[in-house]
DNA sequence: GCCAACGTTGGC
DNA sequence: GCCAACGTTGGC
């Protein structure tokens, strides 16, 4: 089994969105991004793991987890006029982009801050942490996955 | 809102 | 294929 972290800003949408639905499941929608992209087409399998991360808000960081529910299928919103994800050099023939579906297995009591995963001498090579990554998708090792569990509270 | 870092576009 | 211009991300 593989682990993920996958970013959205929760003013667009938030983990309560998800939980929310009543079969707390959603497809990952609106990545445009070739490398995001890649991992969710080429490496994401049912029943990963993922973290929820939020972006680009008061407290960035790690606020959930999710799993895996259906493997890579085309993004049809880059097909959609009226999207906010249109994107026209997509098609019905080779629609470019993908995403997976997830499902909402978890929602933690405390955000688990960047400020404080930056302090984590154990996650000092995480994917996330390198300077100047920008990636919505990335790998996170199952040892950086146990550590950040162990940072529940 | 600022801005550094990065990705994409498109002329040449 | 190079690279300048532009757009986006996302922490602060």
């Amino acid at each position: 089994m593989n682990y993920w972290l996958m970013k959205s800003e929760p003013t667009t949408y938030g983990i309560d969105n998800l939980f929310k639905l009543p079969s707390r499941t959603d497809h990952w929608e609106g990545v445009r991004n070739y490398q995001a992209r890649n991992f969710m087409r080429d490496n994401m399998k049912l029943h990963d793991q993922a973290f929820f991360y939020h972006s680009n808000c008061e407290i960035p960081g790690i606020v959930g987890i999710m799993e895996i529910v259906r493997e890579s299928h085309p993004d049809l919103t880059a097909l959609d006029l009226n999207s906010q994800y249109y994107d026209p050099k997509s098609t019905p023939e080779n629609p470019r982009w993908a995403m997976v579906s997830v499902r909402f297995l978890e929602k933690f009591k405390n955000t688990i801050s960047l400020s404080l995963l930056k302090t984590c001498s154990e996650l000092q090579n995480m994917t996330l942490l390198k300077p100047g990554n920008r990636l919505s998708i990335t790998p996170v090792t199952e040892k950086e996955w146990a550590f950040i569990l162990s940072l529940k509270n």
